[in-house]
Parts: structure tokens; C-alpha cells; sequence
DNA sequence: TATTGTCAACGAAAATCTTCGTAGTTCCCC
DNA sequence: GGGGAACTACGAAGATTTTCGTTGACAATA
């Protein structure tokens, strides 16, 4: 037995994901539809990472129909939550304060956002008395 | 020409740099033995890294010493900044509510950082007027 | 001066990641 | 039932990253 559960996505799945999280289970064609309204990538790319992922375990498909319908494994939030942990742990040494000063600097923040950012942190002290 | 300012460090890059930007120019051994404390690595890696790393400009090296001495050419801050907006990209379009949401979940944030947290935002709002 | 230790340079193997071409299936419809 | 269109599977080339072994230069020292 080996790992199940974690595993980084690369860049490229990564965008594969963003699709699936957004479209909910989708087919390749779909995929690879939504991919290139940003960036050019084939056909075969999209099928082949989509193949790679699901023997990774990052995602699962649905053969019932011919044309295969993946999904993701785990829910966004989850992969999401790895993600930034992983920055945090890798470049920050787990300091939420240092990631939230970089992330801050070198981009114009709304006072909407920041307001939002004040009630997350409120809502997280409450709830997490 | 290419391009001189940016280029995202890799993982092992990333690690070399840390070391650097903790200890300020070092030499490879220096450097090899600081990052074996944590992960082992031979001698030669560190420094094949760390050239390739001077051809990409990530490092400039004082050769005046037979052992050279390595240091980095873009503040933490910099580069760490442009970690996370990467990842503030690439993960969260850019939302950076949604980056805090999943830094605080899955890790108990103490009530000092919390505060913390705050008094960033605050210094934020402040300065950005 | 011969030996031993320290160092940079180089090349190249190994591991990953990315991208696609080609082949073979199945389905639709003329 | 023959010809395309839509799909999956496979394999493999390229690019990038990671990791070292080997070589040769130099330097301290026995």
C-alpha cells in the first residue's frame, strides 16, 4: 500500500482542478474547452493529465458513459487549505502573520477586503474558542 | 536579452535561499551544512544549485575567496512576495480573504497572532490611506 | 616535495512534469 | 455497411529539476 490521500498537484493539475471545482464533474472535452479560454493546450494534454490524475488518486471517473466523466477527489477547500499550508510551511516557517504581510504588500487592497479579512479573523476567534 | 528580475525559485532552490537569507552570504559549505541539519544532501548538490542558481541570477558569488561566497540578489521580503502572490494567483484569483481562510484552517492560530493579524491590518489600512 | 584535504567545474544520470502524435474503439448517419 | 466524428489508451519526446560522481586545481602540512 502506498499513499492514498495527499499528494501536491502540479501547476498544470492544479489548473485542472480550478476547472472541476468550478464546473463540478465535468468530461475532457469540457475540460479542455474551459482550459483554453485561457491558455492553448491540447486535446490529448488535457486527457492524458486527467489520466495521470486519477491513477495519483487526485481525481475519479465515471466510465458509465463513453465519454468519462472525472471528478474531483477531494473538495476544494481541502486541496486549497494543503496548498497554503504548504507555502506557509515551506517559505514563512508556519507564521500566518508573515504570510498575511507578504500577501498584503504589492497589491492594492480594498477596504472591502479588508473588512473581510477583519470578520474572517473574528469569525475564526469565536468559533474556534 | 532575457529576462533579469524574476523567476520563481524551485522547491530546492527555495531551501538554499532560506539559508541564505538567515545566515547572509555564505560559503557552500556553509551553506551544505546548514541545510544538512535539516535534510540530507551532498556537498556537490549545494553547489551545482547554487551555480545554477548564479547563471540564473537568483545568487551573485564573491570569488575573491578560494571558497566562494554566495549571497542573495533579492531581499526575503521580495521574493517572498512574490511566493505567495503566486500562489494568490494561482489557487485563489487573486482573492486574499480566501487565501486567510485557508491559512487559519487546519491549525490552531494562537490568540497572539490573532492579534497580531490584526494589528497588520490595521498598520495596512493606515499606511495605504 | 609527496600526501591529504578543500574546492569549483562539468557532465550526466535519474526523476518529474508537460505535451502530443498515433492507433484503435465506438457511435452516428448517409 | 462505409466513412467520419468523438473518445480513450499508449508511448514517447522534451523540458525542467534534482542529485551526484569525477576531475583537476590549489593549499596546507608532514
Amino acid at each position: 500500500m502506498t499513499k492514498e490521500p495527499l499528494q501536491k498537484p502540479t501547476a498544470s493539475e492544479l489548473e485542472i482542478l480550478r476547472v472541476l471545482w468550478m464546473r463540478g464533474p465535468s468530461t475532457v472535452r469540457e475540460v479542455h474547452e474551459a482550459l483554453n479560454e485561457k491558455k492553448a493546450m491540447g486535446y490529448t494534454t488535457v486527457l492524458k493529465l486527467l489520466q495521470i490524475m486519477t491513477a495519483k488518486g487526485t481525481v475519479r471517473r465515471d466510465e458509465g458513459q463513453r465519454a468519462h466523466v472525472y471528478e474531483a477527489c477531494q473538495p476544494a477547500t481541502e486541496t486549497k487549505r494543503q496548498l497554503v499550508s504548504d507555502v506557509l510551511q515551506r517559505v514563512f516557517e508556519g507564521s500566518a502573520s508573515e504570510l498575511m504581510i507578504h500577501a498584503l504588500e504589492g497589491r492594492r487592497t480594498s477596504k472591502k477586503e479588508l473588512e473581510e479579512l477583519r470578520r474572517l479573523l473574528d469569525e475564526y476567534e469565536r468559533s474556534a474558542r
